[in-house]
DNA sequence: CTGCCGCGTCAAGATCGCGTCAAGACGGGT
DNA sequence: ACCCGTCTTGACGCGATCTTGACGCGGCAG
């Protein structure tokens, strides 16, 4: 999912550009200031940034240049300010758009949409690893001992969440509805069936299972490392 | 040295544009219709096109998507409509920026550069190779065992797409979002069709592929190598 | 000791997704 | 206005996948 990080001091903007994004697939984070604009990049390295000139702390400029020193990701520039020479400036700076509020929303969208498909990103890889057993979510490749194995599409969504927390315990409600959408709940019925078969497929011993841990009553767990992709 | 190329039917605009752009070390040169400038596209070759929506012969936006099929260059769109839908529809069919008349000369200077920035920092021209078949994406060219394929506009958009992520899977959403725009994405209908034709046209053995495989139920991937262009 | 509940297992029928083919719609070029 | 290539849309068969039901086991509480 793509990811994008707004960042404006107006609360009101900040909203509604996360609502529109929202509802258009976007993964979405805010940031009021430069400073935590700037952490966020570090963190979590979004796919684009929407960047407002008037922060509170950090000139909007400075911040669209500490953000180019290091990365190299696309930012559009949303502005009060429709004087040439700010645009000029941003732009030079490495601005990759410059739009001046008040906004279309439509526009901007699209304007995002052209930044993001000119770098495509794609996906940050998403491994996990254990006894042996490499499970690859972003490319769905899972391997045990070396071995691929084959994975349907239900098995790599129910192993996806489970990765996302890896070591962690997960309920039950929460596989259901991440898998099977919301509205689900309450059939147990499915994860049993389905753990059964992926422990088959990737545990030494099926019966006594060391990857994908039961906590009964509970939920599940996937005993499994992060690594690098 | 950068080389512009400006379509516009107003000689007035060419004229002051060319001067401008002269001005700032480009090598320029002008179309005053949509025929020319497909073809001073096919003979030279620009780093970045400044195109006017409003053309006399074709619909701008029919030589906007007519140079996308055939390559990856900047395209900058200059108009006189301001309506939103313009912008929109001009950005999703591929266009890199688009600036309304009456403009800032020094704004769309700016614009041009960051196009031209981006473009020639980002990617090297994109060729993949696999089992005699050389698929040149930028020259929009296809071989296989030698003899050349000729594929459809279409075609060439999904092997776009599959070859800038050679090697690794693409969704059957990020491949419907991509080709046939923001708004698709349950279609796989279409993909269906269309990996078929090019497995018909590319593939040894179009039963067995070997080159577009499908993982079931996620998405597609291309398997070959980048090569030198 | 006994009944109940949640878990794991297995198997079978229903459903879905993919590849294939072909007909109609669309649009550009003459 | 017509022709051609391209794109969209529908139908169909087949295999893989999902859903559903039944059963046994073991822990726990009464």
């Amino acid at each position: 999912m793509t990811f994008v990080l707004v960042v404006d001091d107006d609360p009101a903007i900040v909203r509604t550009l996360g609502i529109n994004l929202r509802a258009r697939g976007y993964d979405v984070e805010t940031a009021a200031d430069g400073r935590s604009a700037l952490q966020v990049v570090e963190e979590r390295l979004p796919d684009v940034v929407i960047l407002d000139l008037g922060l509170p702390d950090l000139d909007g400029l400075s911040v669209l240049q500490r953000l180019r020193e290091r990365h190299a990701l696309p930012v559009v520039i949303l502005s009060a300010r429709h004087q040439t020479d700010d645009k000029v400036e941003a732009l030079d700076s490495g601005a990759d758009d410059y739009v001046t509020k008040p906004f279309e929303m439509e526009e901007l969208m699209a304007r995002v949409r052209a930044a993001v498909r000119r770098t495509s990103a794609g996906e940050p890889p998403l491994v996990v690893e254990a006894e042996g057993v490499v499970l690859d979510v972003t490319e769905r490749h899972a391997e045990r001992d070396g071995a691929p194995v084959r994975l349907t599409p239900t098995e790599w969504h129910l192993v996806e969440v489970l990765a996302r927390r890896a070591g962690h315990l997960v309920s039950q409600q929460d596989l259901l509805r991440e898998v099977w959408g919301p509205g689900y709940g309450r059939e147990s019925h499915y994860l049993r069936v389905y753990l059964a078969q992926l422990r088959r497929k990737l545990e030494a011993d099926p019966a006594n299972p060391t990857l994908f841990l039961t906590d009964p009553g509970q939920g599940y767990r996937l005993v499994a490392q992060r690594s690098a992709g």
